[in-house]
DNA sequence: CTCTCTATGTATAATTC
DNA sequence: TGAATTATACATAGAGA
């Protein structure tokens, strides 16, 4: 109530002031156009041009925020044509297919289109089935679940959590210990060489060829070693 | 110049006084929103049902007044199918299909059915993703996935799990109050009855009759009340 | 056709019922 | 669910380059 007549008051005075400075200087009034053919090709192409941006965004948003899947389809006025689609447009449009009404009407005995459709909505009711198991593993979609499929939806989910953590950490380790090898078994080498490059060090020229050629042939197992080894801060 | 700098003014004077009454009775500061899918699922559906309109009345709206042909075809999160075409959406797409591709056309005599086919390959194919996603989210079928994949699936799995807890405390919590009301409820009335009992106590025949068909009738519900209230140690 | 700019119309996020 | 409400963010008409 009184939050209302705060800005009713506010708005009385900021349109008395926008009056009076539009009186002084402003000329163009947006008008609200109403939804009809625009008369003036030019306009209507401009329109169009800037419309169909606005539409596509929106429908890219769409996408985007709430995970459905879109197709659009424009032809201008002289033909051209403009597309998007979230995923694939033929696969949206064979679902679209698939699920509205019967696409081939008049008795059309196109037996193998009539199968078609119907295996193709059957496997389009799987996806959708097996679309919402995996949402509700997710979390979702969760209000139609009584005590009982909670409990046993919070089991499997728990295991399919132990089992997924379990199976990191083995890959952790065996790559841990992977790389430890590595790791040692290039500093054995390297250990080697360096021997070697002390032995030769009499003769002054060996000892730079001999380290060039052992870095490039082993930087990359040991740049990866390295790299690899960091997150696990050993 | 002047106009700008005058309605700088005027801005400025109108944001200051909303300032002023915000700080009196505003509550709702309506956020700028980026583009990435809504983690909420009521908001996301929410969102989906309203800018699911906008956008079906932007494409309205851009073919009348630009005079284009528009086909739009949105799929819900659910699989549940929306769409609008400003003529025939057979005909916009088979358009379409002629325009956007020229892949194969001349003497495939059944370009409709290979396409078709593809589709339903495509279909197939997600279908075997979707088990396949659902089976990695259940620990199975792991070994494919290095750590960065792993410690992905990690944080899906325990997201949904916790939002599958939750789901199961708030339904847990409701059921034990609802059971609760039911208990005082019926603890009162059993109260009444037994004053009742007492009163004809005189008759010397009304007390067992009274006490043992409540105990009865009612022992189902406390007794699943006190069994789901012992996990919360309350 | 594209881009910019500004003032405005419209869509919509957040909230309540 | 769906229907309001409100304040804000965003889209876009109109004009010019």
């Amino acid at each position: 109530m009184a939050s209302g007549v705060d800005s009713f008051y506010f708005l009385s005075l900021g349109f008395s002031l926008l009056q009076v400075v539009k009186c002084d200087c402003m000329k163009m009034v947006r008008q609200k156009i109403q939804i009809k053919k625009i008369d003036n090709l030019t306009a209507r192409q401009v329109t169009f041009s800037k419309r169909r941006r606005g539409v596509f965004k929106k429908a890219q948003e769409l996408s985007t925020l709430c995970d459905a899947e879109i197709a659009l389809i424009v032809f201008s006025a002289t033909g051209k044509l403009f597309h998007y689609s979230s995923s694939s447009m033929m696969q949206l449009i064979e679902r679209h297919r698939g699920l509205s009404e019967n696409s081939d009407k008049l008795g059309q005995p196109s037996l193998q289109l009539l199968k078609e459709n119907n295996s193709y909505a059957m496997l389009s009711k799987m996806l959708v089935d097996k679309t919402r198991e995996l949402r509700q593993l997710m979390g979702e979609e969760l209000q139609g679940l009584d005590m009982d499929e909670l409990i046993k939806l919070e089991k499997m989910v728990d295991g399919g959590l132990n089992h997924v953590v379990e199976a990191k950490n083995d890959k952790c380790l065996k790559e841990i210990s992977l790389l430890k090898k590595k790791e040692s078994k290039l500093m054995e080498e390297n250990a080697k060489l360096k021997k070697q490059a002390e032995k030769s060090e009499g003769t002054g020229n060996g000892i730079e060829q001999s380290n060039s050629s052992d870095c490039t042939s082993n930087s990359r197992g040991s740049d990866t070693s390295l790299r690899l080894g960091l997150p696990f801060a050993n």
